[in-house]
RNA sequence: GUGGUUGUAGCUCAGUUGGUUAGAGCGCUGGAUUGUGGUUCCAGAGGUCGCCGGUUCAAAUCCGGUCUUCCACCCCA
């Protein structure tokens, strides 16, 4: 048979995975500084637990696991027999591939509440599943990096995300900016507009402002039942581009004042801190997840086409729906796969991102051959990472192997260098050439490693 | 989920209105070079033309289905 693998999936191998280690390093390495713990969770979840938290669109695009067993048989008769889909899939499936970290850390937050401390404060880097359809930057497998806090209402919280932001982004050198709004702030709009009613017909609109334009936005509020009067005070707010600029509109909304003053909080925090990328506030921030109570991050490359590489924000209740009521959370997720394809593009890699061999033995003769694994396994017992070729083939093809492994050094190994205790050692970069001993080559190769 | 797009050697791609044995570059293997890689030269291997079916004397080429890729919606990381 023909080998292949599922559709918006993808193998890596040593190149794509040694990179990827960099990125995961570089971003857990901002996770632990900020004093987030690990935490990790099954890649399968009840299906209750997924079901209902993603709206409609999200339900559809969570993987289920069929059941085991003679499913059919224990399957629901009548939707069978109607071919009811959707009914029927409570019957057969009792699992579902987790769809984000998030849910399954408020499942996780709920059933080990006895067990962790408050405020818990936690990282996660783990591969999620979407049954999408999948185009570039947009896979049916993808790792996703969270950190989010529960149990804290403080906007410390937030301005620390972003920071964390700020900072794995400049570490990785890649540029990027960083949006920020809050959904007390939309709820005003809407407020202000009078169609506190149509909030999520008015978000999902305004949302697309950068892609459609103002008129598009427009149209799309028509769309969606949305009178002229309202669409004019909406187009008014839109405009805005500072907090001082937002407030007449929110004098008689309560909600709209509070987010401005969440944000404002956020920022007397954050602005403490100097940040290398552009944080900047956006009234037409909206995010889909419905989740979302107060303040909203979402995350841009610069410079590639390439949807948004980050996202989250603060939910008020999120482990409610687990009967931990009260509880409030705040997180920021790291879209690992895109971020990958955009240090691909602009070729951001560190020059020393692939673990490369150090050094490579190569032997003329079956005699050298031994002697020389001698020599390995003193130069590994040193902590050096090092090979043999594991036949004397060749000088030729032994050294294209060396180029292929990318090796930084060779010592050639024959009856000559047996004999006089001295080896040769070879900077592969330079093809320049010395002898010596093999102590001399551990020391060597100690020091400038 | 809707509409479109793509698929030919390991990789990047040619391939005429349907017409002999499907090509190139790179890579790979061997040799020139019996103790030294990246350059050069020579030779060689490697393809069920995504898969299944149909039309035809004849299909990489036309038609249908399917899978995959990418794009626009939808949604999102």
């Amino acid at each position: 048979m023909k080998p292949s693998i599922p559709k918006g999936t993808r193998d890596f191998g040593p190149r794509e995975v040694n990179r990827r280690n960099y990125l995961f390093d570089t971003i857990r390495k901002v996770f632990v500084k900020y004093g987030f713990q690990p935490i990790e969770t099954p890649s399968m979840e009840d299906l209750s637990t997924l079901t209902g938290k993603y709206g409609d669109e999200g339900d559809q695009l969570l993987f289920k696991v069929l059941n085991n067993g003679d499913f059919l048989r224990k399957a629901d008769q009548e939707a069978l027999e109607a071919k009811d889909s959707a009914a029927l899939v409570s019957s057969i499936s009792k699992r579902g591939m987790r769809y984000d970290l998030t849910v399954p850390f408020a499942r996780f937050v709920v059933m080990h509440q006895n067990d962790i401390p408050f405020p818990f404060k936690r990282y996660q880097m783990q591969p999620v599943w979407r049954a999408d359809r999948p185009q570039k930057g947009r896979y049916q497998e993808f790792v996703q990096c969270d950190v989010d806090v529960v149990g804290s209402d403080s906007l410390m919280n937030e301005a620390e995300l972003v920071q964390i932001y700020d900072e794995v982004f400049r570490d990785l050198n890649l540029p990027v900016t960083i949006k920020v709004n809050n959904r007390k702030v939309l709820a005003g709009i809407a407020d202000a507009a009078g169609i506190a009613d149509q909030f999520m017909d008015m978000t999902i609109a305004i949302d697309k402002l950068d892609k459609i334009g103002m008129e598009g936005v427009k149209d799309e509020l028509r769309k969606r039942n949305i009178s002229e009067s309202a669409i004019d005070t909406i187009e008014q707010i839109l405009q805005v581009t500072t907090l001082d600029e937002l407030k007449p509109f929110f004098s008689d909304s309560e909600i709209g004042k509070k987010g401005i003053n969440e944000l404002e909080t956020f920022h007397h925090y954050f602005d403490t801190y100097e940040a290398t990328n552009t944080v900047s506030f956006d009234v037409t921030l909206a995010r889909g997840l419905n989740y979302y109570t107060g303040c909203i991050f979402e995350v841009q490359a610069e410079g590639v086409k390439m949807g948004s590489i980050g996202g989250g924000g603060r939910y008020d209740d999120l482990t409610g729906v687990f009967g931990m009521q009260g509880t409030s959370g705040v997180g920021v997720s790291f879209g690992f796969d895109r971020i990958y394809d955009c240090l691909e593009e602009l070729q951001l890699w560190p020059a020393d991102s692939a673990e490369r061999l150090k050094l490579l033995f190569l032997a003329f003769d079956p005699a050298s051959h031994t002697y020389a694994f001698r020599c390995l396994n003193q130069v590994r017992a040193a902590g050096i990472n090092a090979e043999l070729y594991p036949d004397p083939v060749k000088m030729k093809k032994q050294m294209k192997y060396a180029n292929n492994r990318n090796a930084e050094y060779v010592v050639i190994i024959g009856s000559n260098e047996m004999a006089s205790g001295q080896l040769a050692l070879k900077h592969m970069a330079t093809g320049e050439q010395t002898e010596y001993t093999l102590d001399q080559i551990i020391n060597k190769l100690i020091d400038n490693s």
